[in-house]
DNA sequence: TGTACATCAGTGAACGCGCGTTCACTGATGTAC
DNA sequence: TGTACATCAGTGAACGCGCGTTCACTGATGTAC
C-alpha cells in the first residue's frame, strides 16, 4: 500500500475514532483491536501509527461521544428556537424511543458506556470524561421546579431496563411509564 | 484428590454458583472460568462435571441472583411487620446508599448485570429470568398513586450513574437526589 | 520547475498470553454381595 | 457386618483460538536542493 497522504492519514484516524465510539457503545469496550480496524477499512497492524494503546482509544471514543450528545442537545435547542421545555419534552421522547432503545450505537454514551466506565480505574480519562459529560447533560435536563439529576436517572434507568428486557412486553412498558413520568410534571 | 462425597459435590457446586452471581456483578459476566474456579477453591478442570457450559453457569448465577433480591424484599417486608411504605422506604435507603454502590458484588443484580443481559441474545435463559426479576420488582416498588416501574428506573439509574461517577462529588449528589425524589412524594 | 531521497501510514505475520473446553488419570465414595 | 469393585468429583495438562501489541517491510508522499 505504502505512504498515505497525511489528509488520509487524518481522515482514517478520524473514522477508526467514529467507528470505535458506535462499536463501543453498541457491544462494549472488549470489542477487539482487531474488528475495529477491520470495521473501518483498515488492517489490524496499523492501529499502534495512529493509537498508544486501546486505552487511549477508549478514551477518545468516549469522548466523541459525548461531545456528539452535547451536539444533539444544541441541535435540539436551536430547533425549538431557544424554547428549554419544548426542546427538553422533544429530546425525552427521541430518548424513551423503541428506536433509541434498539440502537445503542448512535445512542446515550451515558447509558450505553456505563458498566464499562464503573469497571475502570477512577484515574482513567474516559472516566473523567464521562463524569463530566453526565454532569453537564444533568444540567440541561433541570426544570424550573424538577432536579435534572433525577430526571436523568430515569431516564437512563428506564432506557438500560428496556434494552435488557427487550422482546418482552416489560420493555414497552418502561418506556411508556417513564415518558409519562417524565412529560407529565414538566 | 479422588472421588468427594455427593454431599461435598453439591456444596462444591452451591459454592461455585455463589461465587459466579458475585464475581458477574462485580465484574461482568466476561470473568474467567479459570478465575471463578479458583476463587471457589477448586481447579477449573473440573468445571464440566458440573456445568454444561459458562453459559449454563450465567444462566444460574442470574437467577441466585434474583432469588436473593426478592428474598431482601421479604426480609424487609417482614422486618417492618408487613408495612408496605415503609418496608419500601427502608429499601430504597439501602438501595440509594454508598455502600450498595461501592459493593456491586452482594447488590441489586438488574443494576449490575443490565449491560451483560442487554447484549445476549432474547431468548437465553439468563434474559428470561432477568425480565421476570425486573417485573417483580416493580411490581413490589409500586404505591398507591406511583407506577413501580417508574421507581425502579430512577433508582436503578441512580446506582448505575454514581456507580460510573464514583469518585467525583457527581456521584454522592446523584445518590441524594434520587433519594429525596424517592422518598418525597410516596 | 524538476529531481533525489528521507519519511512514515499502512501491511501482514508473528509474539506471549488467557480464553472456553476436553481428556487421561486419581483414588475416596457408594454399592453389591 | 465386612469385603471387592465400579463409579465419578476433582486434578492438571493440553487443545485451538482470539486477544493486545510488536516489527520488518513496502512504496507513495513530502521535502530539500
Amino acid at each position: 500500500m505504502g505512504r498515505v497522504s497525511q489528509a488520509q492519514a487524518e481522515e482514517n484516524r478520524r473514522r477508526v475514532v467514529e467507528t470505535a465510539s458506535r462499536l463501543f457503545r453498541e457491544q462494549g469496550t472488549h470489542v477487539s483491536v482487531a474488528d475495529l480496524m477491520k470495521a473501518s477499512g483498515l488492517t489490524h497492524g496499523g492501529f499502534y501509527k495512529q493509537f498508544a494503546s486501546k486505552e487511549a482509544l477508549i478514551d477518545e471514543a468516549t469522548a466523541h461521544a459525548f461531545d456528539g450528545l452535547a451536539r444533539l442537545r444544541d441541535d435540539e435547542l436551536e430547533q425549538h428556537a431557544g424554547q428549554r421545555d419544548a426542546a427538553q419534552r422533544a429530546l425525552i421522547d427521541t430518548y424513551l424511543s423503541a428506536e433509541h432503545r434498539d440502537n445503542a450505537a448512535d445512542g446515550c454514551p451515558a447509558a450505553a458506556l456505563a458498566a464499562d466506565i464503573a469497571r475502570e480505574p477512577e484515574d482513567r480519562e474516559a472516566h473523567r470524561v464521562y463524569t463530566e459529560g453526565v454532569g453537564d447533560f444533568a444540567e440541561w435536563l433541570a426544570t424550573d421546579d424538577q432536579d435534572g439529576i433525577t430526571r436523568l436517572c430515569t431516564m437512563l434507568g428506564a432506557l438500560v431496563l428496556s434494552r435488557a428486557t427487550k422482546g418482552s412486553p416489560l420493555s414497552e412498558e418502561i418506556l411508556t411509564a417513564a415518558r409519562a413520568a417524565l412529560t407529565a410534571t414538566s
